[in-house]
DNA sequence: CCGTTGACCAGGC
DNA sequence: GGCCTGGCCAACG
């Protein structure tokens, strides 16, 4: 099957836990490819409940401004709804951003 | 096959 | 802190 470099961004993106967030820098740093690739693979993302893409945001913490599912306010208010808080910029605050990376979880 | 585009990021001003 | 430029890789026309 081709398509296995989505298939890979999808699985990382599932592995973000509830309440907190990833960057697309990190997706492609452990992937070894570029964040542009990342987003593109999430543009084309199969479905939300299968794969969480609103918890991805900027290195900035800057939501995605071509949110497929609604756009920029509806994962803002998905994200709230786990729990995390924004700054007055309605940027997702550095605390939540999942620092553990998929690194851990993929190294031994 | 080549040119353009894209849910990015880092560096410089 | 904000704006512009370059680079990187994959998909589309």
């Amino acid at each position: 099957m081709s398509a296995e470099l989505y298939e890979a961004i999808y699985t990382l993106v599932r592995q973000i836990p509830r309440g907190n967030v990833s960057t697309y820098g990190a997706i492609s740093k452990v992937l070894a490819i570029n964040p542009r690739v990342v987003g593109y693979a999430l543009h084309r993302n199969p479905s939300a409940e299968k794969t969480p893409c609103h918890r991805v945001v900027f290195k900035d913490g800057q939501l995605s401004p071509g949110y497929v599912f609604g756009g920029e306010d509806v994962q803002r208010a998905q994200l709230k709804k786990e729990g995390i808080c924004f700054s007055k910029k309605g940027k997702v605050i550095d605390k939540y951003f999942w620092e553990n990376t998929f690194n851990d979880g993929i190294l031994s």
